[in-house]
RNA sequence: GCGCCCGUAGCUCAGUCGGAUAGAGCAACGGAUUUCUAAUCCGUGGGCCGCAGGUUCGAGUCCUGCCGGGCGCGCCA
């Protein structure tokens, strides 16, 4: 609901508290802090406060008795009253308000007068963003629980982007360590069997088919040449071969990085000595059995930790404590990490790492993300990165991508722009970013690979796509119809509006009210599922109110108020597609 | 054994600082189309919110214990 109508309405209480307080009427002084909340049930009016309830037990008197006083109190020529034509009091002790008229035709004035811009806010003006999310080392294809967290940190940095924040998207890894040296092993082995030589294949290696695809290009461009060549030089084939294949899948699913951030560069710029010695210096450090340890145990951890092996190597905290410190003199104002379930237990150490080098981490913010489980065929498919049984992001967009082409070739025949490949690429895409955006983090996701792939097409997105069609092809039939100019909302009087006046068009302008809080909650409380749950809700309200009624009629004046509420509800639609990375199309 | 997350309708999940009669989609059943896109809409049935206590005006939401599932618990990352 708008700011102005949610200041006024707690201004016009709060005058009434005063009142009540100056009269006697009321002891306390304490001053409670006035909420104004949508009620769920349209019954209980349009905004509620709770306040009468909050006050009842220092009062002593029951919350009833004070709600009927404070409404009896409010103002008689505050500016909130053109606001409301109703005020109730609703046991046990609610003050119910129900929006005029005048105040919904005012609302939908201003989002016209807004624009494209409608919901776009200003909380992170001036102020900078980094979010790190994916962050996966190059030593295998993205899974589908990397494809998970891709999306989750792409739609939350559009989110944050859209208030105001400049955000910098930043993937993190590490190409040094010692699973790339795994990686590289693996490699080399492959290599050496394509050769026909018999070797032990590496303990922990890596045993997906990608490993034998790399291997045996190696062996096409190099024969046999490499018998004798050193694992690094394995190494860094894979890794720029998966590398490439990382980002290709991330183009895909339509995110981009602003910065790659590769761990090796803290060792060669002296980051992580200057931190090591700063850890000695401030005495946070000390050496036992030949390792330097952490004393994480006075940080409000449960145990000390190791941060320097006795062999001289680091620990992967230690970059990343450093990574974070650099991180905050990087100057961000807002610092967000996007892990999956299995770190939880990990970003505590390096938190109180970075808290115990002296800096606050208040700004620092760790989501983490339950792991995404996949059904085909009502089976769940099991995953795991070594052994060669995962499931790639790549598999799952060619899947759905497959299955939309079959459907789609039923309906349209072979050959037609419904199933160019750019299309189905693009469809796919958009499902995808939908459903790994449905649910909240910490819930697990059920990804069901029939149900996205299958002809009956239940796809949320699709849904929420369809409206928004749908709406372009009113405007497409209005404007043959009228062979004239378009149409400048911004310009359409508040009399035409006030032609609205059906219930539908009263509870739809509410539900678009709601819009610029809800980006605004999402980047403060990264909530990014709430974005899909909201456009779904008004894909609904709108799907049902066309069916109700015609938007183009004979009355001209009702006909302009009608677009001009359907243009609103196109900008949301449209706004909040874009800020989930799904295209809004026009036609479908 | 310890830590983190989860447990809400047959299934997949929402549930806005703790608020009023717990919601949606799918599935099941029944209806609507001379229409601006039927990829739509309307209706019906379906719930000890895992269990047991506690906090309070009020608990799906907060606290404690238990049960069940996931993920971790390294001088791997």
């Amino acid at each position: 609901m708008n700011e102005v109508i949610i200041a006024a309405l707690c201004g016009a209480i709060e005058q009434a508290l005063r009142t009540l307080r100056e009269s006697g009427q009321l002891k306390s002084q304490s001053v409670a802090p006035i909420y104004l909340e949508s009620p769920r049930t349209e019954a209980h009016g349009d905004l509620s406060s709770n306040v009468a309830m909050r006050l009842s037990r220092e009062e002593g008197r029951p919350p009833q008795q004070i709600a009927a006083e404070i409404v009896e109190s409010l103002p008689a020529d505050s500016p909130a009253n053109r606001f409301y034509e109703k005020v109730e009091v609703a046991p046990p002790g609610f003050i119910n308000f129900f929006l005029s008229r005048e105040s919904l035709v005012l609302l939908l004035h201003g989002m016209l007068q807004d624009s494209d811009d409608f919901g776009r806010r200003d909380v992170g003006q001036g102020k900078r963003a980094n979010v790190e999310f994916v962050s996966a080392n190059p030593t295998g294809p993205l899974t589908v629980g990397h494809g998970r967290q891709a999306i989750i940190g792409d739609v939350l940095s559009n989110v944050l982007s859209f208030c105001g924040y400049a955000v910098t998207r930043e993937y993190y890894f590490n190409d040094a360590g010692n699973q790339m040296r795994i990686l590289g092993e693996s490699v080399r082995a492959r290599y050496l069997e394509s050769l026909g030589e018999t070797v032990a294949f590496p303990e922990q290696g890596y045993q997906g088919d990608y490993i034998r695809e790399i291997a045996e290009s190696l062996y096409k461009e190099n024969g046999d040449s490499l018998r004798n060549a050193p694992t690094e030089r394995f190494q860094k084939a894979a890794e720029k071969v998966i590398s490439e294949e990382i980002n290709r899948t991330l183009e895909r699913m339509g995110v981009r990085f602003d910065n790659y951030f590769n761990e090796y560069s803290l060792y060669a710029s002296g980051k992580i000595d200057e931190v090591i010695k700063k850890f000695k210096e401030l005495g946070h450090a000390y050496e036992k059995d030949g390792a330097l340890w952490f004393k994480a145990s006075q940080f409000g951890r449960e145990e000390d930790r190791v941060i320097v092996k006795s062999g001289g190597e680091p620990t992967y905290r230690l970059p990343d404590i450093c990574y974070h410190v650099d991180k905050i003199q990087r100057g961000y104002d807002l610092i967000v990490d996007i892990f999956g379930a299995d770190h939880h237990a990990t970003y505590p150490d390096v938190l109180a790492g970075v808290r115990a080098l002296g800096y606050d981490t208040d700004r620092i913010h760790v989501l983490i993300h339950q792991f995404v489980t996949l059904k085909r065929g009502g089976e769940k498919v099991k995953m795991s990165t070594r052994r060669a049984t995962f499931v790639t992001v790549d598999d799952l967009l060619d899947e759905i991508a497959k299955g939309l082409r079959a459907e789609l070739t039923q309906a349209y025949g072979e050959n037609s722009p419904q199933t160019e490949p750019t299309v189905l690429e693009r469809m796919a895409r958009d499902a995808v970013r939908f459903f790994y955006n449905m649910r909240r983090m910490g819930s697990h996701l059920d990804f069901d690979l029939d149900l996205a792939t299958k002809r009956n097409m239940e796809n949320p997105a699709y849904y929420v796509q369809y409206a928004h069609a749908r709406i372009c092809s009113i405007f497409r039939v209005f404007y043959e119809q009228t062979g004239g100019p378009e149409i400048d909302f911004a310009a359409v009087p508040v009399e035409t509006l006030r032609l609205l006046t059906e219930e539908k068009e009263a509870s739809l302008i509410k539900n678009l009210g709601r819009f610029p809080r809800l980006v605004e909650e999402i980047a403060e409380k990264f909530e990014g599922h709430r974005l899909n749950e909201y456009l779904l809700q008004l894909a609904t309200a709108f799907q049902s109110y066309y069916n109700e009624h015609r938007v183009i009629g004979d009355d001209l004046d009702l006909t302009l108020a009608r677009l001009s509420l359907v243009r609103a509800i196109q900008t949301v639609l449209r706004n909040g597609l874009s800020l989930l990375g799904v295209s809004a199309p026009e036609k479908m």
